[in-house]
DNA sequence: GATGAATGAGCTTTCATTCAT
DNA sequence: GATGAATGAAAGCTCATTCAT
């Protein structure tokens, strides 16, 4: 939605390479912590000097700021699309898995500055990432309500506790993608697609509705990603 | 097993504050991360002169490592315990859940610095911890294949997947307990616990043995934590 | 003969007031001893701000070891040509001794701290110098070891024990310049080259080579310092 | 003479294991200079606490003090009864080289400190040792003197720079006992005493006289060092 | 005679930031 | 658009010293 740049990214004119150089924190940011990490090697890992970072940035603080913003940008619109498409409950909580894993593939690094880093934010930022965090989540929430209202999930699943379920267990892809042979973006996602549906479900017998919602869980094919 | 302080907690003799100092350093680490945390701020919090902490410590990076550790200390030790046990695997993972989450009432900076931190330890140190790590991760891998094996659990449910599950899943409580109303700890290992279970065990109506099974899940009631 | 900075010395571009500084640290470290000298010392007599200097040294330690080199950089090469000129070994040891006090009159600074501090430096760097040092020595041996087989000095010095001799007394200078009335630069130069020669000659009766030798002792009068 | 401690070793009492302490401290102080030597690198080299060592000293510039003091206690005792000795020029300035390199063999540790460290005493200690030096000095140069005087020495010999060469020759060696294979305290004082008189003696052609003179030249075989 | 505990002062070094160019 | 030079502030750490025991 809002395209413009967080705050603190000076942006009287944007600057062309402004992007190039948001990756290059987010990179910096992920490996050493925002504490650990010194201007000094975002700079190393541009090929400029130090002091010209400030050409784009007002602070440091202010580039932690952009890469969590840019590493949470998507997720309450695309949230907010499943939520509105006419499908299963079943359906809609694959897609969220499917959306929430995605960007660990190209943009893990806003991710895990996104999860480990925000915090160190001051209140104001932090606040502003709270904000789109909770329309997240509560798009989230809603779309597992929903159907544990149609009696396609368990009418004694709590909602919120379900969505903690599975924005834990999908956060804690990001610790995990490539860090084992076989543990990869595809099979967590799958595997925690599985995983979830079984436990929401509602298990009474009633086979014909099982059937037919099975068989529209499997992940989207084609679901733009952005 | 072996009580024996971390490297680099200086231990020719143990001091008699030691115990007392790495409680100091968690909640600071907890809060503000390592990096961002200065030896001051843990003098701040003991009352004491920051200099003092050097008669305790080799290092701020040896006080992280005695912290890690000390987070670490008691999983394998009780996962080996549980997997001994004479007990359905859904009573074993029950316990393993209960076991991983219950640190996060007393000892909730431990386990966030482990969780959060122990990536900053230099090599040796973050190796002593992994391998901590590892036999607890093996012990809750082998205690679900067991019951895959066992025929309790699905056949296809794979072990390895399964323990990520159950520890991403578990390790996501440490940023959520208490922080909304009706978020306890209790809450979240009793929906995890059955979160788990329902996707792991084999839902091939077999009524029989899933009530016995059932009734076993009970959370253990006297389960000694240490 | 190659002029590169000492390793340290943050060389990737020069900087302009390198020399400036290390002339502040040779002067500090020669009054303090390197140990009891603060960087803060330097900056003080350089007015500038003391974390300045790290913009121009990675480490008080390479400021020492930029003293040092500093320090000893030329005398091998002086030695060299001394070596090389055609004329008499007593000529020849009298501009040794004259270009090894030379020094002392307006880089005694440097001096003292090679002598005195060097040996602070870790290994790496000692060696560095050691091997420039080993150059100087074994091109006054081999000056006196010629005029041993030439039959102007006597046959039965021992050339090593001679250079000894010949540095030893010639450091000594350095703690003595100045201290008193009458112990001048000058004075010492001439006393010493008188002492090494008296000492060194033939003093089998050969009145005429004697006194052609003699009559070249003198110092060199516009003798090129550097 | 005066065998009182140095001021600032506590003395009250006179410790039982103050020389010992002492010893210590000068073996620090030579390795790793004064101000680059920790207490506890003393108290390491004794096994006792870096607290403990207070009860010997004062502080650790006393502890200097003593060491400097130590170094130089003899020199000019000594210096004084080869003066007195009926004897040849020649023959006291043989044993003035020999007691001024003999300390080097034992107490090479104290000799070190002497030269190197003093300087970073404070004044009125500094000056007790400086008065101590001059009179060493002082009967040096009387020796010289009194041959030179008695015609034995080269009437042009300046019985001031004649001393200065003495013992700058003679401290050079510390630096270099034991440093190479072949340069023993023997071979640096045998080659030294040669060195000095060939460049103190009258030249003169008197060959009877020289030749006596010669023959007392030897080094004193059963010299005390003490 | 010796030590455990603690500290004040000072150290070297790092670092985000500024600014004239 | 970028940089060389410099700095204020703070960091982690060391160390001589004290003192009650």
């Amino acid at each position: 939605m809002s395209q413009q740049p967080a705050p603190g990214v000076k942006s009287a004119k944007p600057k062309r390479r402004t992007a190039e150089i948001v990756a290059a924190a987010a990179k910096v940011f992920a490996r050493r912590g925002y504490h650990g990490a010194s201007t000094q090697d975002i700079a190393d890992v541009l090929g400029i000097r130090q002091a010209s970072l400030y050409y784009y940035f007002d602070s440091k603080e202010a580039a932690l700021e952009a890469v969590c913003t840019e590493g949470m940008r998507d997720y309450a619109l695309r949230a907010q699309r499943i939520h509105r498409r006419h499908d299963s409950g079943a359906a809609k909580v694959a897609a969220l898995v499917f959306h929430h894993l995605a960007p660990m593939a190209d943009k893990l690094d806003f991710t895990l500055v996104f999860l480990r880093e925000r915090r160190f934010l001051p209140a104001p930022a932090r606040q502003r990432l709270r904000a789109m965090e909770r329309r997240y989540e509560r798009f989230v929430e809603r779309i597992i309500r929903d159907a544990v209202e149609s009696g396609e999930f368990r009418a004694d699943l709590d909602p919120r506790m379900a969505t903690l379920a599975l924005l834990g267990l999908g956060n804690s892809a990001a610790l995990w993608v490539g860090r084992e042979p076989g543990v990869t973006l595809d099979r967590i996602t799958r595997d925690y697609v599985d995983l979830l549906l079984r436990a929401f479900r509602d298990d009474t017998p009633k086979p014909a509705r099982r059937r037919a919602a099975r068989s529209k869980d499997r992940l989207p094919e084609e679901e733009e990603t952005t």
